[in-house]
This record gives C-alpha cells, structure tokens and sequence, in this order.
RNA sequence: GGCCCUAUCGUCUAACGGUUAGGACGGAGCCUUCUCAAGGCUUAAAUCCGGGUUCGAUUCCCGGUAGGGUCACCA
C-alpha cells in the first residue's frame, strides 16, 4: 500500500513554525516512502477563514519547497460532506438536535452524532496504544447544519476520501481522535494509522501560539534565513538520523526520515540555534548565489566572503554592509587622534603609512589578502605590529572596527588604498 | 479539576540492560591577533524523585513529582 499524508491547515491565522513542523514531517514520511503528500486546506470555518492566510501558508510551503501532490480546500468537498451527513442521519447514527441558544443569535438546530459510548483504543505510531473514555464526549456536534460540518466530520471523510494512510499532526490532536474514530465507523470507513508529534513549544514551555508571541514563518524567511536552512533546523525537531550529521538537505532528510525515531517530548524552537543552522546554509552558497539570493546589492559581491564570517542572516548581512563594511563603499573620514592610537608620535605614523604605502605599490593587481600580508607583514615585525597595523588598517577604513588591513587592501585595490592613506598623511601633517 | 501525553547538560539531542553518559548550539578559558570577526584547542554543564525487576539500570515495571495538551456550534 502506497503511503498518503496530508498537511490540513486551517486558513484562519499564520502558521508559526510548529504548525509547517508538521508539514516537514508529512512531506518527508510520505517522499521517503515514495507517497503523495497532499495539502488540504480547511476552510470549514467561514467566518474566521481569510484568503490572505491561504495566500500566506501556501506562499510558506512553497518557500520550504514542500510542493503538493494534491491541493484542495475542504469547501469544495461540500457536496460530498452533505451526502454523508444526511446518510447518518437516516441510519440514525446522527440526528438534527433542538438546542437552545447560549449566546444570542445562536444556532437553534445542530446536528449530533449519537455517541455509542465505550472505551476507544488506537495504536499511535509514535506513542503506543492509546485509550480514551468516550462516554463524557456525549452526543458531540458534527455539523452546524447540512452545509456546514465541523472540523471532526470533515477530516475524516475527506481523509478517507483521499486515501489518507497516516494521519501526522500535533499531539494537541490526540484527544480529538477517538471521535473521530467513532465518525469512521459509523460511514464505514477505515481507520488510517496515526502519528502525533510532540509539540514546539515556545520560550515560556507552552504551545507556540501567535497570541503568545510566535512569529509566522514567513518572517524569518523576510529577515533572511534560507529555506534549506528552516527546513533543516525544522526536521531536527523532534528527530534525528541517528547518526552524527547535524546538516542535512531535503535529499537527504527524504532518504533518512523515519517516523520510529520520532521523539515523544516537546522540544523548544530556539532562534540562536536557528541562526547558526542558517549561517552553515549561508556559508554553503558560492559568492554569486550569496548575493542573489540575499538580494543584495551587486557591488556587495566583493564583501561576502567577510559577510560569510559575520552573518547569520542576509538581514544581518545588510545591516553589516551599511555599518562595519561600510569603509568598502564609502570613502572613509579618519581622525587624526584616533590614527595615533598606538603610536602617538605622528613623525613615526607618517613614516609608517608611507612605507606601507611604498610596499603596497610593489603588489601584483589583484593581490588577495595573503599576498598583501606577506609584503607588509615583515616591516610590521620589524617595527613592531601596532604602530605599523594600526594607523594603516584605520587610514584604510576610518573605524575602530573592520576587517583586517591586508583584507582592506586586497578589496579596495591598489589606487584606492593609496588614496585613502595619502589622504590619512594629509591629516596627520596638519 | 477530569481525561490524555511526556520527562538525558541552559537548548536540540545520542544511548534501544553493561559507555569515563557522546555530539551540536550557546557559555567560559586559552591560542591566533593592530581592531572586529572567523578559525583552532580546552573546559563547565544532564539521566526529576522513590520503589521494584535484574549480577547490572538513562534504558523495563509501579508510584510520586513536574511540565505540556485537551475538555467549542475553532480547527
């Protein structure tokens, strides 16, 4: 038998990570097992139901590269909802309930499923058998109306519909499926295996939820972490290959995913952790695919191999760009106090700068920053590093802080280097 | 509160009766070093508690405790 899972979300929010944690899961059991993934969403609630966080959820799965087999929403199974429902009721395991109303302006007939009571047992992939009092459930409510079923009801037939094999969600669903199950044998439907992860948990060790703070996914990937690099931290949720690897590409989590090594306790989405499984992405791009898929300006390109270093989001990268990197861009306003840092005597400095000035102009075009170190570096010995390194990285950058001046020299290139420590002299000899 | 689920470093986790309880992120220290990063090395840090079972329990069983989930005409 082939396998089938689906991702169901309910279009009425955005889906924070441990909601596309789920979506990770399906996907993976169902592609390692050569299945269909399906998306369905259910949008059974109208009122709360907004086309923009379809828009949203479908934009996020595409995002991760977690495409469909089938996408559907649950509306369009209308139809085939109502059919059944009616069927129930003319075999009388459902009927039309007289309810009177608790809020004002509240529905005065439902439709209840005539609970037979009992103890409900199913085997959870992940948990074991698991068994469940169903006698307190009463006579539930599957249906506001003919046209309206609610969220048990429809699940399990457009599960059963589809061919679902293995129902993966949250945990939070395990006491909703021993309803369901009675649903299922009442329309004579089969009964798929399930699988419910633990749960994400936010900071505070409760559920992730938007009111609590959560972020919607698609933030993160506005603030720049890589798709591969989500989807990876995502997977390892609550799971691992059982090995050492640590990184892992969607390939590879396909072929190694397994639901037996599922975890049974929550685990805590952590943004540090994130951010360092991100920078491993980013240090993975070439220079070229860094800066198109950061959207980066093209001129960045020269600074990304000290962006691979400091960023652990293209969000950072741009900050980086605009503030410490910006002596790359910018021709920089040294001040003549801070040139004198560590050798306070400006006839020294003078000196120092322009024998540095003299060594650089003996490079080869496009020299990299090894070479540039190996011309100056024995005079900064001689002369001691400080004295020599200091006011010449400073003049080059006109910060405090930057990147190293052989670096400096080797991105700037010869005349531009040149340039800005003539122009440090000029200030010194103020 | 009823019912259900869970429990290894701060966090993500390895171990499927026998290990000096391993790795990663984060932390600390050292090295490197003109600054900032990066890098290298080192290090601190965990089996919730109590009973069993067993020659031997992180591991199996029971009981506590703690945490979480769920108790809708939302999904």
């Amino acid at each position: 038998m082939s396998v089938v899972t689906r991702f169901a979300p309910s279009p009425t929010g955005f889906l924070h990570a441990g909601n596309y944690r789920t979506a990770v899961f399906a996907y993976l059991y169902a592609k390692h097992h050569g299945g269909e993934f399906i998306v369905r969403i259910e949008d059974t609630d109208r009122e709360r139901s907004k086309p923009e966080y379809e828009h949203n959820i479908l934009e996020a799965l595409s995002w991760l590269e977690l495409p469909a087999d089938k996408q559907f929403r649950q509306s369009e199974q209308a139809g085939r909802h109502r059919e059944l429902l009616e069927k129930l009721i003319s075999e009388g395991t459902a009927y039309v309930s007289k309810e009177a109303p608790k809020e004002p302006g509240g529905r005065e007939e439902v439709i209840r499923f005539k609970n037979p009571g009992g103890v409900v047992t199913f085997a959870d992939v992940i948990r074991g058998n698991i068994s469940i009092d169903v006698d307190e459930l009463h006579d539930f409510v599957i249906a506001r109306s003919l046209d309206e079923p609610v969220f048990h009801f429809a699940v399990v037939v457009d599960d059963a519909d589809e061919g679902v094999t293995h129902v993966i969600r949250g945990e939070d669903h395990i006491s909703n499926t021993p309803r369901q199950i009675l649903i299922q044998r009442a329309l004579g439907f089969s009964t798929p295996a399930y699988a419910h992860l633990p749960l994400i948990l936010g900071t505070d060790r409760t559920k992730l939820s938007k009111r609590r703070g959560a972020k919607a996914l698609t933030e993160y990937r506005d603030v720049g972490v890589l798709p591969e690099a989500m989807l990876n931290y995502l997977a390892f949720l609550g799971w691992n290959p059982g090995d050492e690897r640590e990184y892992m590409s969607k390939e590879e989590l396909i072929a190694a995913f397994d639901l037996a090594r599922v975890h049974k306790g929550s685990a805590i989405f952590d943004e540090v952790k994130l951010r360092s499984v991100n920078q491993h992405w980013m240090r993975k791009l070439s220079d070229q695919e860094f800066v198109a898929r950061g959207d980066l300006d093209p001129s960045a390109l020269l600074a990304v191999p000290l962006l691979k270093e400091r960023a652990q989001t293209f969000e950072e990268a741009r900050e980086l760009l605009a503030t410490e990197l910006r002596c790359l861009f910018e021709t920089p306003v040294p001040e003549k106090e801070s040139l004198l840092r560590k050798e306070p005597e400006a006839g020294k400095t003078a000196t120092h700068l322009t024998h540095s000035l003299d060594l650089i102009g003996l490079l080869p075009d496009h020299a990299s920053p090894e070479e540039v170190k190996a011309r100056l570096m024995p005079y900064a010995d001689q002369e001691g590093r400080a004295a020599v390194l200091w006011p010449l990285r400073y003049a080059l950058s006109g910060q405090e802080r930057s990147p190293d001046p052989f670096t400096l020299v080797s991105i700037l290139g010869e005349s531009e280097s040149n340039a800005r420590i003539r122009s440090a002299l000029d200030i010194l000899n103020r």
